[in-house]
DNA sequence: CCACCCTCTGAGAGCGCTCCCAGAACGAAC
DNA sequence: GTTCGTTCTGGGAGCGCTCTCAGAGGGTGG
């Protein structure tokens, strides 16, 4: 029971007093007790209970220049990203794992480019060991700003291809994942497979575009349209396909959201899926999937799993443990059958 | 142009060498200058500037017992709470405020009483200053685990009455609220207002039960029905309340979610709104709003100001300032009106 | 019984900063 | 010119911890 006495802090000292050891034998038993006889330890740990003993985790940092902190770097450019159902899970699986390490989560939000100077002064500060962030927009600044702090870095989605050489990232296999969607689609025997891509200043979108394109390399151009991820630009995108197709029997759309807004337009028109037309989404994102009708079929990404991926590979950066060349990882997607192809 | 050598970074030291001064008169610059000569002010930043100078957190805090972060515990007792616009408002308020004090925001997610300990270890061990905590359910045991820390914290909501006595809090006027919604149902001519009221484990929902009760002291039971503020809760309570009292000719809904439920159900009776029941809604959440046809009549309140008081109040008592005792903060609600009443 | 070796322990030196306090420097007043 | 007062400055201690390194302690083999 921790003697609940109101004055300052016990510190390492006091604790190897009251366990009769140095303060050195008392911080290695803190610190995991390697090397320090049994007996020895259970003074020290009875003494550390006794008095509720806390370390001062600012004179750890001071000496160990380690301060168990990971940035996570939330860029909100435009709108809600943070009501995102796709980040939420993102940095669930971010601040697990980073539990698991021990290590805590700061969030910096950046709201624009006026922060910029802010956070590469909080990043180079050295108030964190290291940061993750997310690939936007190609024509964030914001890459380039952290860079040249020089922090260990991990991308979660792959970085636009101006962003410095190779910073390690984690992404799901877009493209492959595409292709299985198209290649399921050509399986069912239909002919004219349209796209609707998503914004063509993010990678992912790009990279499923080029799955698709893998797959349909002389594609017809009328078969693509673009929208920008959003459930009314899937539909809207739909209505020009069906306008300028009428012939078309399939689509595979970039993200779920837009499939969701497909399918409407596609109701609405009397178009019958799939019988007539057969609808393939991206990212098996639950409360979109549940509620369209027909039920989904899209291509599955472990979202949360990507966030755990990126403090795994963070971790092994600062560790210098692993490879010291920044090996990014994809991770593999899987098509998930559902009614509506 | 901060000289870019890879080496360690510089220090203080380094930084009084450089302007010929002593360590404690670089310090005092880098502290605000107070109290030295303009000309040693001079040399002294231009110094910093050379060398890129960036104090050590850890080396500050260690002696000044301050470390300019305070934690927001987000508590996911069963859903998305993340995702929530209302916490991402408020979450915004937060992060704003706290970058106008030169505070981080450390994020912690607790995720079940299993994370309490860490929860109550990472408090109670001086990583942050404060911590902002919401008031969730009535029945959590985390406000016990947060007091046991003795640290200071503000809630987010008026907590619930087990509480320690007297927690500082921000909330909105939530029963005042309501009985202006209530109110103006009456002046409307309305005889048989009903209530669709949150779940009773939560002191929003509690306050807005007790000013709807205040305005009509003694409503039919058959009145009242109970969702859980979710849409389809609200779609059934309607249902409920239609069964009921057919006689219903106004519904005061304890927030808009529900509410937009509500107006379903009525649509898919016939029921016109607002000329045979008249509806209001509570939170004014701008996603939910928007899309109900007709639009919702509702209690304002501000968001994101809510949670820049929160990091006002905490940090008036981490100065010291301003009053010792735990002046709460309960902000003005105003009702808007649209087309549902 | 001594020499040797291996394991454990403790003394002490910092990590980079703030802040107290003594004293320098300078000007004003007599 | 001397003294006093005020304003600035710098020396130094110390925040609580880790980590190196020397040496204590105990076991084993000759």
């Amino acid at each position: 029971m921790p003697e609940q006495t109101t004055g300052p802090r016990p510190t390492l000292e006091a604790v190897a007093a009251r366990a009769g050891v140095s303060r050195a034998t008392a911080s290695r038993v803190v610190n995991g007790g390697a090397g320090v006889r049994p007996p020895l330890v259970e003074k020290v740990r009875r003494a550390v209970d006794e008095l509720g003993y806390v370390p001062n985790h600012a004179a750890r940092t001071l000496v160990t220049r380690r301060n168990g902190a990971v940035a996570v770097i939330i860029a909100e450019p435009e709108f809600r990203i943070f009501s995102d159902p796709f980040f939420e899970q993102q940095v669930r699986g971010i601040s697990r794992e980073l539990t698991a390490h021990d290590a805590q989560l700061v969030l910096l939000w950046v709201e624009g480019p006026g922060d910029h100077d802010r956070i590469a002064r909080y990043l180079g500060g050295g108030h964190v060991d290291g940061a993750l962030a997310f690939s936007l927009h190609n024509d964030d600044a914001l890459p380039a700003v952290i860079d040249r702090t020089r922090i260990p870095v991990v991308y979660g989605g792959r970085p636009a291809p101006g962003t410095s050489p190779a910073v390690p990232f984690v992404d799901c296999d877009n493209r492959g994942g595409a292709r299985e969607a198209v290649r399921h689609l050509v399986d069912l025997g239909r002919r004219n497979i349209a796209h609707i891509s998503g914004p063509d200043d993010q990678t992912s979108a790009i990279d499923r575009l080029h799955g698709y394109r893998d797959v349909l390399i002389d594609a017809d151009p009328t078969l693509l349209s673009r929208g920008d991820f959003t459930e009314e630009s899937g539909a809207r995108a739909m209505a020009e396909l069906l306008d300028r197709r009428p012939d078309v029997d399939a689509v595979f759309v970039a993200n779920d959201l837009m499939a969701s807004g497909a399918l409407l337009t596609l109701r609405e028109r009397g178009v019958r899926v799939p019988e007539d037309v057969a609808v393939v989404g991206f990212d098996d994102m639950a409360s979109v999937v549940r509620r369209t009708s027909p039920s989904l079929t899209t291509v599955h990404q472990d979202i949360e799993d990507m966030g755990r991926l990126m403090v795994k590979l963070l971790m092994r950066l600062l560790d210098g443990t692993g490879p010291a060349s920044p090996a990014s990882v994809i991770t593999p997607t899987s098509l998930v059958l559902r009614d509506s192809a």
